[in-house]
DNA sequence: TGAAACCTGAGTAAAATACTCAGGAATAGA
DNA sequence: TCTATTCCTGAGTATTTTACTCAGGTTTCA
């Protein structure tokens, strides 16, 4: 019952898109610089993101990234799954449960699911991003980087 | 973003006792034997448990578990949390992250655990057991049991 | 005393996670 | 057209977690 790194991180990434991305397209580079995650990582997690549909990307010098939709139309839920590809709450299923012999929790899952699922689909991307502690986070962010390289994070391990 | 087999079992196991404890102290035989679940990780599991004060064991012959306290006092948080020691949706923490010093997601993760635990909480074990479908399956369980050993399950998957 | 039950610590195979790496393909601008 | 920039892809790998097993001990009833 936990959230992966690959979870957070595409939330966090994600966040950064929609506070970095009002017109230009960003680079992996830049985010990576600004959240202190591996470049290598964050490609791997953006080929998920991008085949899910949540963002667009162009191939090149100047190229980068941007959101497929807006950020009223992409919950916490699509990046979640995007990122993992499962919010598994359910019994498993397999050799032990199916839906003709279910297992005693098999319909409490199953609800308690898609219960769950409501809730993450319900907090919006745009939501996330308007809260006062991440605008805050945001323009420091901007205003200590040089370039696309933020110095006040360089501290930190990647 | 998923359940362990851990916090299943440990639900599965709590509404198993909560079913057939009404009066007598269930063993653990009884329950792995009716919900297919091995007897030594079964004892593993109910050490986390007994160690929550979910559940009140009496050793020796004829001894056996059986629920702590009602069974409207305890939530599907505590079983999960007595069981896999964490409901994790923070960001972790750690060397990237700290209250000083927050990362960008750092009170999105902490509210939304806090909401998610909220949840969680609300979802009594008294409910649980009371859906029809439970009620089915335990009576069947009993009808089709010798002793304590349930006929219909023995062709799972141990 | 001995069987039935709980109790405990330690170990281990398999799976998942969190990465890294090497290189390819598209595009902008010189 | 060349080169730098950027996305894109497949494959590999160390570490951690999970899901279990095992060997033996303790308590209690009859």
């Amino acid at each position: 019952m936990k959230l992966t790194t690959r979870g957070r991180y595409a939330v966090t990434a994600m966040m950064d898109l929609a506070l970095h991305a009002k017109l230009n397209r960003i680079t992996l580079a830049a985010i990576a610089g600004r959240q202190n995650i591996s470049l290598s990582y964050l490609e791997q997690l953006f080929r998920s993101l991008r085949n899910a549909g949540l963002i667009k990307s162009v191939r090149g010098a100047k190229g980068g990234y941007m959101l497929a939709r807006s950020e009223k139309e992409i919950s916490l839920a699509d990046i979640l799954i995007a990122a993992d590809e499962h919010i598994n709450l359910t019994c498993g299923g397999g050799s032990t449960c199916n839906d003709a012999d279910p297992c005693l929790t098999h319909s409490l899952w199953t609800n308690l699911s898609q219960e769950f699922f409501e809730f993450l689909d319900s907090k919006k991307l745009s939501d996330l991003v308007r809260s006062r502690h991440v605008q805050t986070m945001a323009t420091q962010q901007d205003v200590t980087s040089i370039g696309d390289i933020p110095i006040h994070i360089s501290s930190k391990i990647g």
